[in-house]
RNA sequence: GCCGACGUAGCUCAAUUGGCAGAGCAACGGAUUUGUAAUCCGUAGGUUCGGGGUUCGAUUCCCCGCGUCGGCUCCA
């Protein structure tokens, strides 16, 4: 007699065994329709699973994230069904649901075109109209790899290899078409109503170059059409931000070919901005104890072989350049100079912690299909900083690097965190005690404060643990910048010390940490979270004075010198042009204030302010207008 | 690097089966002296990404190169 018991905490209990989809209908036959999937004790099963047993059970719809991943993960099948049956050579390889929606990889002789995306499409919809039931089966290794053979699908054979052997292998059939897959899925292909092909695009099998390259299909598929359509209305609201469009419509930096991809070049305006922040991030440093370097942008070679670099990191590196026979690297990171300084005498304990920071330009090979606007370049400048410090000082120094990073990242923009604390990998150095004690040290650095993360159990660096700390931007999009990371083998390498209390000769721990990354990229995460509509304190231009007609460009200069007196950024358009006329083109240049002067303002010594989102406040003069400019950059917040 | 799509004026985009390369905005000149999101007239602007081929003729078709864009991790 199954008891089950539901989310909310009520019980059901059923004279008969019977399955998931027929307790939904029992509860409402809204839920039945809706339904996709069951949760039993935490497992997810399809909804023809027979309940034989107590438990607890969920009952999975498209309003949960796992009912979305198994209504897409179903749309993929769908979509392998139908360019099996259009491409009956295609071989099928894998079709997981991803982010947004969901793929499917082929073995074909041609690449597929938007038109067969257009048929398959129909195709999908045709399948669909069928509502063909979908059927789980499990089957015995051998039976599932001669069943495959037999279909000519050899990479689902080869999965199967690989596969555990105590593992339990499922197929899902529905019609002709039958496939490998662990489950769970929606019960037939009448669920499947919203879905839209997005793109094709190649991809190596299991994303290894050195493999044949396969045909992917994108795609994604929502619970119902506003749903879709609300994805939609996003990526054209990303579409809009784009960084790379605004920066050019704001005329904020440029990356041109002749100079070379990934290198970027920053016009005034995105100067000005880049200016802002620097003097912001140097006086939080200052405060929070940083010293702060200058090193250089190349090095002898020899400095790399002793960092390791040339090793583990030459994938990325720039080749060397010879100078007097000697070679020389351009830097991909900064730390080996940092540790040089630390080495240029003899430390003591009472030295400790030393914490110094530098705006370090390093340069980085990237593949030239990777290249993508000030989101991945090939020169950057990253807000660096190494802390040595003692091993019982690990605590205190990962706690204040948290406390700057949440107090930086919230001063930008972005409340919404997430923490991620990556452990020790397989392959590593540094003794257990040491990795033992660093890892819960960053742990209780992040439980002190009250915040929550997620272990990613070995995803650490060979050298250390790490936290890195993701935010969310205006439109829902994650974005890793800030990342602080444990080093126990660069003080190894460079066989670095320090003389403690007891006289003797320890090793100090190095810490490396960014909190915006790469100052490029956190520029671009910026202009798309702020779509181009900056806070006051960051806007390249915070005030334009605006005259009605020539006879008030004196009164206007003297006002854009007054306020200029005061530490804002004002520019004036004196131009000879309808007032309507220089609003639009500010306004499209998403300038905060247009301070308009005409006949009024100038007889009283004032302005006609107008902001950013079109409020006007009528003729203010020029001290208020002036407190107000001032207060808005200082606090350094968005207010309009 | 690999797969695919694309590359026309500073920007956004046209150009019939292969038949004189165009428009709007921006720029520049002139007129207009204007009150809250585009005043009017004019001028200039091109090796159609580069190179080669087919053709009487190539922006258009073919080949090579360069660049841009979308992908190339998310496990059956």
């Amino acid at each position: 007699m199954p008891r089950l018991t539901l989310p909310d905490g009520t019980i059901k209990t059923f004279d008969a065994p019977l399955t998931v989809e027929q307790v939904a209908a029992s509860i409402g036959a809204g839920l039945a329709r809706a339904a996709l999937a069951g949760r039993i004790d935490g497992r997810l099963v399809d909804l023809t699973t027979l309940l034989d047993g107590d438990g607890s059970l969920e009952i999975i719809t498209p309003t949960s994230a796992e009912g979305l991943e198994i209504l897409r993960h179903s749309t993929s099948h769908l979509m392998a069904q139908a360019v099996k049956e259009l491409f009956p050579t295609a071989q099928v390889t894998i079709g997981p649901a991803v982010a947004d929606g969901f793929y499917y990889d082929f073995d074909y002789e041609r690449p597929f075109t938007p038109e067969d995306l257009e048929a398959i499409e129909t195709r999908m919809a045709l399948l669909v109209s069928q509502d063909l039931r979908i059927e789980r089966e499990v089957m015995s290794r051998d039976a599932a790899v001669a069943l495959f053979l037999g279909l000519g699908e050899h990479y689902k054979a080869e999965i199967i290899r690989e596969i555990p052997q105590d593992q339990e292998l499922s197929l899902y059939r529905q019609g002709t078409f039958v496939d490998l897959c662990r489950g769970p899925h929606v019960p037939s292909t009448g669920r499947l109503k919203v879905f839209k092909l997005t793109r094709v695009a190649g991809a190596y099998w299991r994303g290894n170059a050195n493999n044949k390259m396969l045909q992917r299909i994108y795609g994604t598929a929502f619970g119902d059409k506003k749903a879709l359509s609300a994805y939609l209305t996003l990526l054209e609201e990303a579409a809009k931000r784009d960084h790379r469009r605004l920066g050019r419509e704001l005329d904020l930096f440029s990356i041109q070919d002749e100079a070379g991809g990934g290198l970027v070049l920053w016009h005034p305006m995105g100067a000005r901005m880049r200016q802002v922040i620097e003097t912001y991030w140097k006086e939080t440093h200052g405060q929070a104890g940083y010293e702060f370097l200058y090193t250089p942008h190349m090095a002898n070679l020899d400095l790399w072989r002793t960092s390791g670099h040339l090793d583990f990191y030459s994938e990325s590196m720039f080749n060397p350049m010879t100078v007097d026979e000697q070679s020389y690297q351009i830097r991909p990171m900064n730390c080996p100079f940092h540790i040089l300084i630390y080495r240029s005498k003899i430390r003591s304990h009472r030295d400790l912690p030393l914490r110094w920071a530098e705006l370090g330009t390093v340069y980085r090979y990237e593949m030239s299909g990777v290249l993508h606007g000030l989101f991945r370049v090939r020169g950057f400048t990253q807000d660096d900083a190494h802390i040595f410090c003692r091993e019982n000082q690990i605590e205190e120094e990962i706690s204040g690097i948290l406390d700057l990073t949440l107090q930086t990242l919230t001063t930008f923009g972005f409340t919404d965190f997430e923490i991620n604390l990556s452990t020790r990998p397989a392959k590593s150095v540094g003794s257990d005690e040491i990795w033992e004690k660093a890892t819960t040290a960053l742990k209780n650095a992040i439980t002190q404060r009250g915040l929550d993360f997620i272990e990613d159990v070995g995803g650490g660096a060979f050298y250390g643990p790490k936290i890195d700390v993701k935010i969310t931007d205006a439109i829902g999009r994650k974005w890793q910048c800030s990342t602080i990371q444990l080093d126990f083998n660069l003080p190894e390498r460079f066989d670095i010390r320090y003389i403690g209390e007891d006289g003797e000769r320890h090793r100090p721990i190095m810490i490396h940490r960014a909190l915006m990354g790469s100052l490029e990229r956190f520029f671009g995460i910026l202009i798309e979270h702020y779509a181009g509509h900056f806070p006051l304190w960051l806007a390249p231009v915070q005030a334009v004075v605006l005259t009605i007609t020539e006879a008030y460009n004196d009164w206007a200069i003297q006002v854009q010198e007054q306020l200029r007196a005061a530490g804002l950024r004002v520019e004036t358009d004196l131009r000879n042009q309808k007032i309507s006329y220089k609003i639009r083109e500010h306004a499209m240049k998403k300038t905060p204030w247009l301070l308009i002067v005409g006949e009024r303002e100038q007889a009283e010594g004032a302005v006609s302010p107008r902001n950013r989102s079109g409020q006007e406040l009528g003729l203010t003069s020029i001290d208020m207008i002036k407190q107000r400019l001032v207060l808005e950059a200082s606090t350094r917040t968005a207010t309009q």
